[in-house]
DNA sequence: TATGAATGAGTGTTCATTCAT
DNA sequence: TATGAATGAACACTCATTCAT
């Protein structure tokens, strides 16, 4: 009763990007093969053609799609917390960014490992969305300096490391694990803001 | 007639270890071909096999070498640093690990990113390794917490934290950049330390 | 613009076991390469692996059907010939050996000649199939023996020889030589009956 | 205490004959390398060629070796029976070839399989030679037959089963199996004297 | 839209052979 | 004579992609 063979119809597509997803994540892109992607679909590599213009277009569309979820949902905090101070602002942006990444850890770990595979012009894309997430964390970032609440020595590398240190939650965290999703936000907001408190140089 | 170009005898492996882990660097494992890395290195595809037995092993090997030449200088550090404090010897781990991930950046970037084209037991081997490394930063870390120097959540996911944090400054970072590595030191191990202490929470 | 030269559809299978049975027959199934085998095809090399899964696969799947045409003419013989006595049962097994010997020449010198390339599995099969049809041989000469018409040392030995006499055919009979099938069929009958009859010894 | 490692001097050609043997009867020829060849030697595989000229000359060596072997041996059995009439003679050149076969029986096997592998020349040289040693027992058939001792459909054929069905004898024979090699002789010298006589057509 | 058969370039790897040391 | 490093061609096999059906 497993997959259907000969899968029909406006199905095909999303189980190729699911089962692509999956593959690339598993695999790296670079070793995935589209026969084993028509395999696991459960049809014939040709007819993967009739979805795909090209197995780097599937790799584009998948980060592409990530990406724009990532904004879409990012847009929606933003719109609920543009009024606070900073340092809310902050608490916010954390909670979001790791419930994101451990929700969507495959999409994140393919949309920084396999960057590299795409054409120059997808790749520039994708990078310029990158640069203008994380210029919205170096903007709340230096808000919160110019009012006094956060110290730090350089802007761009403080906003670094700590997206850096919340994206690697998605190479280690496992969901049933011995720590809650709470648990790491609330590690990792107590780290970070108190990194950050200005009062004890 | 045989043997007009290209680097004769011993040299030829050090020509290889560097011409690979240049072409790893750039262009990843699975997408470097035999046939660049014979023509990086000036000899013919099938002479590389007189010095490596297969491309898997070549990048074992490079990880391998990598790994063994952290463990070396980061013991020197501990024998330096070992009848001092949590504090400093935090300080030290930090300026060790950020120096090291910036000298040898290419190394470091593959040690991670192509850890699984590794054999499994290849890959055990080198992630036991670096599971010892991690478990030196949470000795720190409970030592420095029992003296009541830190307060954290969770010591493993701090230290993940940190280590990923510090770590990242590979995949940034540029040699003659706005910043120098004193900077980048500076500023992490201020966030870091900051980061932990207990008084403000 | 593709595929403008070489044979398209079911044909190809049976093109590529034609040339496949010469190839080996006439170089060896080691020295025989898919790229003499595709070029005597008339396709890419890469195409035959539309067809055929390994090298020896193609060379079990020749000696699989050569055996099974072996026993399912064999047993034709068998039905028409089970009711007779031994001596006539043997005419007719050397008849029809020595004919499908002839006829299929290269079939049965790659099933003897080439066995060792077998993996283990299908060489254990076919070697199977070979002790099959010789116990049918010893069969016959145990019959006759019981009956007081044959007599000869071993059984078995017997047999081997039998076989091997008979089966030597296939290297040297030229189809428009000197001599027809049927005196050849003649000679081997009357000196292998001779040979085993018992009232000279 | 095994093999030496580096053998020396003119040890060294006897141990490349004796290893090439072995190799060549287990794998065939085409399928053993010379670096196995030179592994089972215990040298480097450069090393080879300074006691062979090719790898098909080494072939051609031990062929021709055989080939001069048996027919040396088999000159002092001719010499021996020459004043016998042919009955005896032909009772001698069946112990002769059997009891040759058994002990040599990875020689004979490999100057019967690997013959295609050999060059042109190197080819007909050895084909010509058991072309002459199979008139040897084609003339005591005839011999026999003009006095009235033997009767056979054509000598040739005659010759070529006889000798197949001797010569076979080393693809099955085991030096401590059920049967000692007089036995073996004892039934097929009797199944071929015993197929040639005359009187029970 | 799915299939199956094709292309042609490419993969890692092995080969017999050469030769300076 | 032995070594180790080289050559260049070859190997079986896989790849993404195309397209008539």
């Amino acid at each position: 009763m497993a997959r259907t063979i000969g899968s029909h119809g406006p199905k095909t597509m999303e189980a190729i990007r699911k089962a692509g997803l999956k593959l690339i994540y598993e695999h790296g892109f670079e070793a995935m093969s589209l026969r084993q992607l028509a395999s696991e679909v459960g049809i014939q590599v040709g007819s993967l053609y009739n979805h795909i213009t090209t197995k780097e277009d599937l790799l584009y569309d998948l980060i592409k799609v990530h990406m724009d979820e990532l904004f879409r949902q990012f847009a929606e905090i933003r719109a609920e917390t543009d009024h606070l101070e900073p340092v809310e602002r902050l608490k916010a942006f954390i909670a979001f960014h790791v419930t994101y990444h451990i929700l969507r850890k495959r999409e994140v770990f393919i949309g920084y490992s396999e960057l590299r595979s795409l054409e120059p012009n997808h790749y520039e894309e994708i990078v310029a969305l990158r640069r203008q997430y994380e210029r919205h964390l170096i903007q709340i970032l230096r808000e919160g300096e110019s009012l006094g609440l956060f110290r730090f020595g350089d802007a761009s590398v403080a906003a670094y490391g700590i997206l850096t240190m919340l994206t690697g939650v998605c190479t280690w965290f496992r969901p049933h694990g011995r720590l809650t999703k709470e648990q790491v936000i609330a590690t990792y907001s107590d780290m970070v803001l108190t990194g950050l408190a200005p009062q004890n140089r």
